[in-house]
DNA sequence: TGTACATCAGTGAACGCGCGTTCACTGATGTAC
DNA sequence: TGTACATCAGTGAACGCGCGTTCACTGATGTAC
């Protein structure tokens, strides 16, 4: 049952997208090959015919997440972004939300090729979030941009973890506050 | 090869302890119930005289892990915290490091138990945090210890992902330096 | 205190099961004439 | 343009393998007398 190459082209980006929100939602290790072939409408035994292994997947499904684009669309000052990030919608939309908040716990064990696109994703998105940062100098930016990024990472994260909805809803909203607030003029 | 009472609840001690820093170092699933088993020098056949099942170990090593002194011991300041927090020390002592930072994102697809011991520990984390953090107020106290604790957490898993060494310094020295700063008088 | 027996913590083989990966096959695609 | 054949994307069965879990067994512990 052979495919054209724009419909195979088209089944390949499919598999990528697929799985890009599968490893999000679920983790590396809980999202099997035959789970993202099926999301794809295919079968497993063709997987092997688009990527080497499903480390190979992996790496291209976080490259694919990392081009789209970003969480946050149109955030004209810090605090927008903050505002998007940190929301419940953000908290409860895994599988279309950030990736470092989702899979950078696995990540760290992964393989070269995974590590190395979470990098380069994380130099595009710092690169955005300096412009929008508070401070007289671009290191001051720069500074404010990766405490603030990483203080955003790290309460949705805190917040998806925790079974206390008080709890979790302050992770949110203090972080929030602290980071739109030292943005202000 | 029955042992005595006050064995077994040793072999007991020492099978959290290593559930515990293994789990942190790789990974819930990455770890087998055999590894556990033999990091303690035992078979893995007496693992179900302990344990009812491997998620059953894996909230009684995080609530193991969460008991245990702070990462940071003699901490007077905020800045003293974020300086034993985020060091190069910590970045490369997954096993005995935080645990946040080494499990929050497979602890979010956990058992309701598993949750519940990291929610607990973060609650106790951040009573201890507020005490040094700057603010007039124990409102603005909390704030400001809710979103430092989000960035060192964050921070400290981003530098881990990262597989440029400068970058990943730079993540630890930034965040550092703004939550250092905020807390000077 | 010493002896006889019941208890039960740990051993190691075995069990299902699901996973990543392979492979012979199929039939539509693409190409040579 | 139409026909004949080679190519190869996708199918589905099968493969090892390692995992969590179970279980009959062993022999030291703990207890009853």
């Amino acid at each position: 049952m052979r495919v054209s190459k724009e419909k195979m082209a088209e089944n390949r980006a499919l598999l990528v997208g697929a799985a890009s929100r599968l490893f999000r939602e679920r983790g590396f290790d809980a999202v099997t090959v035959a789970d993202v072939m099926s999301a794809a409408g295919m079968t497993h035994g063709a997987f092997y015919g688009h990527f080497a292994s499903k480390e190979d997947l992996i790496a291209r499904a976080m490259e694919a997440a990392l081009a789209t684009p970003p969480i946050v669309p149109n955030a004209a000052t810090l605090a927008d972004v903050a505002a998007g990030y940190l929301s419940a919608e953000h908290r409860a939309a895994t599988a279309d939300g950030c990736v470092y908040a989702a899979v950078a716990g696995e990540a760290v064990r992964s393989t070269n090729d995974t590590r190395h696109a979470m990098t380069e994703g994380l130099k595009r998105q710092l690169a955005q979030l300096e412009p929008l940062s508070p401070g007289t100098t671009p290191e001051d930016r720069r500074r404010a941009a990766i405490a603030s990024w990483s203080a955003m990472v790290g309460a949705l994260m805190l917040s998806r973890v925790v079974d206390d909805p008080a709890l979790s809803d302050e992770l949110l909203m203090q972080t929030k506050a602290v980071i739109g607030g030292s943005s202000a003029p």
